[in-house]
DNA sequence: GCTCTTTCGCTACGAGTCGTAGCGTAACTG
DNA sequence: CAGTTACGCTACGACTCGTAGCGAAAGAGC
């Protein structure tokens, strides 16, 4: 046992930060260029010039490594300017979540590991912390908003916030996911305001619930 | 050229119709026990008693075969009985459709055969006509009902009509979707609820707009 | 019955991928 | 300078892929 120490390890030859930089950029443009399921690790290392075994040191898997690879997109396009409302809100971060969905890296990629991940708990943890909490913070932060400008009263109950929230948040992200990946179509301006729309009316319904 | 005939092939040995059964029964099976991932044809030829060339002679491929081995489980466990409601018929869909998802066979391949499909637009069309229009009927069977009763208008512009239905359609098989592959929680009558008031409701509301 | 056609099970194959092991070298710490 | 860790490289057995070739089986048409 080695001793404890003020930050992970302490001595050796340090992980090479760019080597993970390159790793991570093969990753993307090896997803864009053949797919998931033609996605080799191999492949990754020869394009980021960094040896097969180091990527082996560092990452479980293919899916591991996928999923760090597309949870730094989501790190970067997603966040929810204040539009001044509600509805508006949810256009926005509803436009925002599917122009990620239509990137070729994210369309092939995201439902691949969410499949791997119904068989691999490890896996599913790492895709719940890596990109759907990420996600769900913009729910509860538009919430917040809303109740804010009065469009959403407070909930007293905290159980049936919580309940609430994680139902609001399956509906943007669930159908987004479906318009893009199932249906195949795309997400214009008109349907953002659609369904924004529908959201809305919905919220307002359940509100009134007991 | 053979010379046309009143229904595909005429002459020569016919296909096992028994083979093709073993073999989808041997893929499911083989997807409850390996999942997607791990799930190699060698594997289901020999659980189904049939050699491997068989399998290639009808299918191109795993996604092909999976698609039509899932598929045949949404055939016999869809269906829209009449609950008096559109509200109740809702809830119904969604605990079918959710008790579909959650079935190991149908958990780990849904998402799998879909990201494939991201790349491959015969595998796409596959999934469309065998699994998503099929579905895409409750929905259009469930608004038919729910006018012949009152609780929705007659729209008069078809386009919108359509749209609306497809907006629909998303929201509710992506919702259920989200909810229990990506959020990894189950479906239960109370949650069902509370989703079927939030479409009423914005159902409601959305039918009031220009 | 006989022939023709297609499918069947079986075996075998080259190509490609996987994940790991071993080695000598590079980089950083105390 | 000694200790420790990461690195690039090579090589490996195990596995899967998808296909080819073969003789036998199962119907259709005459």
């Amino acid at each position: 046992m080695t001793s404890a120490s003020p930050s992970g390890r302490r001595t050796g030859r340090p992980r090479s930060a760019e080597a993970d930089r390159a790793i991570l950029d093969a990753t993307r443009a090896a997803l864009v260029e053949l797919g998931w399921g033609k996605l080799t690790l191999g492949d990754v290392a020869s394009r980021a010039g960094v040896a097969k075994t180091t990527l082996y040191r560092r990452w479980a898997g293919k899916s591991e490594l996928v999923v760090d690879a597309v949870a730094a997109l989501f790190d970067e396009h997603l966040e929810l300017p204040d539009r001044g409302g509600l509805q508006a809100d949810i256009e926005g971060v509803v436009l925002q979540f599917a122009a990620l969905l239509e990137r070729p890296e994210t369309k092939t990629a995201l439902m691949a590991v969410v499949a791997e991940s119904t068989r691999d708990d490890a896996l599913r943890a790492r895709i719940r912390s890596a990109i759907v909490d990420r996600q769900k913070t913009l729910v509860l932060l538009g919430r917040e908003r809303a109740q804010a400008r009065g469009e959403l009263p407070h909930e007293s109950d905290p159980g049936a916030a919580d309940r609430n929230a994680d139902l609001i948040f399956d509906v943007i992200a669930g159908t987004v996911l479906h318009r893009t990946l199932v249906s195949a179509e795309s997400v214009d301006a008109e349907w953002a305001r659609s369904f924004a729309a529908l959201v809305v009316g919905g919220l307002a319904s359940v509100g009134t619930l007991p």
